[in-house]
DNA sequence: AAACTAACGGACTTAAATAGTCGTATTATA
DNA sequence: TATAATACGACTATTTAAGTCCGTTAGTTT
């Protein structure tokens, strides 16, 4: 309950260390440096690269860079392209109101949409350039 | 990811139900009254009241009723309570360092651990007087 | 004392989300 | 043309969450 998920820690380190170094780095690399599982990293960075938060060059020297600079990127930024959308931390903000089944007797919505705001700018609020 | 489990809903709504009248009421009730399974909500009244966040009484006319104030119960209370232990966005939170195969490596632990802090600060400020 | 009703508690099953793997195609370079 | 990298989709396995079932215990009322 409220964890993030490997994929969005895995695509923390590896932003992370591409904002620590200059140079162009490789999928390969940052998973034997930081022991994490290549294919499951790849599909991250791939991710990434589609959103343009890291630039892709493919071929033999190829590999992954920042897109863009380190403190014009969020965690929120990170977290959603690898979730895919913003995580609610209940049912009706992630699927709509009417997907939860008690919606209509519901008495907490409000507070908790309260507390989801909150979340929201603690994870827009933190960027890359300060991940020390 | 990030998610609230439904049995601290289930939890909260019947915190607050009973934050809103004054007599005693049952799990049935509740059950009925917000349409929630009646066995996993009785299963999260149980927990309150073993940790005395609600008061129980067995028998013919018996049932629960908030133990204290509405205003000195935390939303962490009822979290820690329902799930066991304080929820951590990370494994190395919940289990131990150790317990995370690639902590040797790891380049984010320090800045997830703030976010935590800032989570955790969200739910032990919020009380149960003020979901409204 | 018997019947009733509500809390108590453990074991179990099912469903869903997360984590990880595999195979293959594409692309740029040397 | 061989090589090394990204790109994608399908698949499996593992873990967690959700829900159910069944029997027990304990007060109340008749
Ligand atoms: S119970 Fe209320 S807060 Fe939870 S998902 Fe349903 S509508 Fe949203
Ligand atoms: S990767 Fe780092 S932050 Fe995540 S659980 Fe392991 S030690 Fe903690």
């Amino acid at each position: 309950m409220l964890k993030l998920s490997k994929k969005v820690e895995y695509g923390l380190i590896a932003i992370r260390h591409m904002a620590s170094i200059e140079s162009i780095t490789t999928a390969k690399e940052i998973s034997e440096h930081y022991k994490l599982p290549f294919d499951l990293l790849a599909k991250v960075m791939q991710k990434l690269s589609k959103n343009k938060i890291i630039a892709s060059h493919q071929g033999i020297h190829g590999g992954y860079k920042l897109a863009k600079s380190a403190d014009s990127i969020s965690i929120m930024d990170i977290i959603q392209t690898i979730e895919g959308h913003i995580p609610g931390i209940v049912q009706c903000i992630d699927e709509g109101l009417e997907k939860c089944s008690i919606h209509q007797n519901c008495t907490i919505r409000n507070p908790l949409h309260k507390i989801q705001e909150n979340l929201e700018s603690v994870f827009n609020n933190l960027k890359v350039s300060e991940l020390v």
